[in-house]
RNA sequence: CGGGGCGUAGCGCAGUCCGGUUAGCGUGCCUGCCUUGGGAGCAGGAGGCCGCAGGUUCGAAUCCUGCCGCCCCGACCA
């Protein structure tokens, strides 16, 4: 494509709203433009993009049987009632105005009602129906460019089958279906598990990339792909050497010494010889909760261990149920429930609230002073503690949910009474798995992930808009347009090429914008080099550049990018 | 929905506290000359309902009220 007549409008400078990387990015490489908040046009750059990664995926669901649809967006509300989504969704469903429409946010429904009539006989399963298609979703608060937006492009496929295990085995293509799009993406991904919540069934993945920009916090092995979200995470934390030394329990002033740091340092002790006790009420009764130093109660775990909801005890409660504010409650002398994190196990000589404004307990051996615990594990997994599973080094860092696959079982097949008659003539529900990929993530989160530099954006050969930027460095000298014409016709008929013939650029200005739209291969066109028949190739993810004579040229491009 | 920030030329910003020339700067754009290996130079020029509506005032980008939009944090989230 020649970029002289090209609407490719890159920026200068860093837009005013944007604040991530991809998005900075992808505004200033001219790849989108915004129009509202959480809704983006996606130029002819841009869109070149979205067309490879669709192709990635096209392709791999193809391979796995997968049959493309194209559905609407625009659905009868009746139809999202069968199955009750119109007030699960609640304000995030878009509702249409002046006639009984939604907007479709995911189409298991639509799919279930196309499947409904078709699919009669365990004859014809299994079946695999996907779309790639513009989702709407009412997101109270867009952000971070096009991560979360009100309308956006999603990969959704949909399996039916006529058992869990066949739903096993079509849940089993898609999971290495994605393992392929990711990879052929060039994204670094991992897999959590996760419980599939809301959307129902019995089981689900996520897959996820590190991103400064992510939502959720997981900790993740790089050596096992132990992953789990930050809420439910074990670890193998540092073993706590306990003072051994036997002595009994005292009694320490400690006047205005409220949190762990102040008492450790008013004390003089290291942090690990302190037990912190936090009041939570559970089933309207309080429990205490002990944690090593100043760690933080992870409160999903503590649910867990406890078995039902839970709530941080008011300031004013913790008079009356501990007999002392926050900053002296302990666990002796303490008369209800009492739990503690595993950690703990075994402490001695510990230094813990004395139930007592401005006191503090000293010596405490839990296993003799308050034999009444019960351990579990309630902290919140940290980088650097030990993987559960092979004790190599876990990292915990946010993360994007690139993409989710579900066995859906039957909710939606039977609300909606898509029913099939398997060998023994017995009418039953289609057993559903449901698959999704957010395609405008997949380019935003391959940016992020280290594919860009302080210059602009450094695409693989599988996502690039095109492969090679020609920059002709002046297009008013005539032998130069002209060998460059000719390169151009060239590598055209290998590569896909965008040709910087613009007449009035400067050297210098194409030069940035090649390095902001990112394509990996520049090849340099100038008088400098030409006289010696030779032009120069710039490879912009490592910045490596050398010199190839222009009859080897298409020889080592070809090895560069293949 | 709560908290914070912002809205002035295509883009990035100053001016607003303390009302008072023709609303400025950088960049981009147009014309001409010149220039072409890291966002060149000179000269000339065009481009603004200062987010919208109402109010105060002799006079409002500036003060007051209401609304709208955008960004960030939180809540929420397949």
């Amino acid at each position: 494509m020649r970029q002289n007549k090209s609407f490719i409008p890159t920026l200068k400078e860093n837009p005013n709203d944007a604040a991530v990387p991809s998005h900075i990015l992808m505004l200033r490489a001219g790849l989108i433009r915004t129009l509202g908040a959480g809704i983006y046009s996606f130029l002819p750059l841009g869109y070149r993009v979205i067309k490879k990664v669709s192709q990635i995926i096209r392709e791999e669901m193809d391979a796995i049987g997968g049959q493309e649809f194209h559905l609407p967006a625009l659905n009868p509300i009746e139809i999202w009632q069968e199955t009750n989504r119109v007030e699960a969704f609640g304000d995030n469903l878009f509702h249409i105005k002046n006639r009984d429409y939604v907007l479709a946010p995911t189409h298991e429904e639509i799919m279930t009602f196309h499947a409904r009539r078709a699919l009669q006989s365990y004859k014809d399963l299994p079946q695999t129906w996907y779309q790639i298609q513009t989702k709407f979703r009412n997101e109270p608060r867009p952000r971070s460019g096009v991560l979360r937006g009100r309308q956006f492009l999603m990969k959704d496929s949909y399996s039916f089958d006529s058992s869990n295990e066949n739903l096993d085995a079509s849940y089993k293509l898609h999971d290495g279906a994605y393992r392929r799009i990711f990879k052929r993406c060039g994204l670094e991904y991992f897999v959590v598990g996760a419980s599939s919540g809301a959307m129902g069934g019995s089981g689900s993945e996520e897959f996820m990339v590190q991103s400064d920009a992510g939502e959720d916090t997981v900790a993740h092995c790089k050596s096992c792909g132990y992953s789990a979200n930050v809420e439910v995470a074990e670890s193998v934390p540092a073993v706590i050497k306990f003072n051994t030394e036997e002595r009994a329990v005292y009694e320490i002033s400690t006047p205005n010494v409220k949190s762990i740091d102040e008492l450790r340092g008013f004390l003089n002790i290291d942090e690990s010889r302190c037990a912190k006790s936090r009041i939570y009420i559970c089933n309207e009764k309080p429990v205490l909760v002990l944690m090593s130093g100043n760690e933080e109660v992870n409160e999903t775990k503590l649910e867990k261990a406890l078995g039902s909801a839970i709530r941080p005890a008011h300031p004013d409660e913790l008079k009356a149920i501990s007999g002392a504010d926050a900053g002296s409650i302990g666990p002796v002398g303490y008369t209800g429930t009492i739990i503690a994190d595993s950690r703990l196990f075994g402490g001695k000589n510990l230094f813990s609230g004395a139930n007592k404004n401005d006191f503090h307990i000293g010596g405490i051996d839990l296993a003799r002073d308050v034999p009444r615990i019960t351990y579990y594990d309630l902290r919140a997994v940290k980088s650097g503690e030990g993987c559960i599973r092979c004790g190599s080094e876990l990292g915990v860092f946010t993360a994007i949910e690139l993409g989710h696959i579900f066995k859906l079982g039957t909710k939606y097949s039977a609300a909606m009474g898509a029913l099939f008659k398997d060998e023994a003539g017995r009418e039953l529900p289609l057993v559903m798995g449901s698959y999704g990929i957010g395609v405008e993530r997949v380019i935003a989160c391959f940016i992020e992930q280290q594919h860009h530099d302080e210059n602009g954006i450094k695409w693989n050969k599988a996502l690039a808009p095109f492969h090679i930027h020609l920059l002709c460095l002046n297009m008013k000298k005539n032998h130069l347009k002209e060998i460059s014409e000719k390169l151009y016709a060239r590598l055209l008929e290998k590569f896909e090429v965008l040709f910087d013939d613009r007449p009035d650029a400067t050297a210098g200005f194409k030069f940035k914008d090649a390095d902001l739209i990112g394509l990996p291969i520049q090849v340099v066109i100038g008088e400098k080099k030409l006289v010696e028949n030779k032009v120069e190739i710039k490879v912009r993810e490592t910045g490596e550049r050398f010199d190839v004579s222009l009859d080897d040229l298409v020889e080592k491009i070809s090895q560069l990018l293949f």
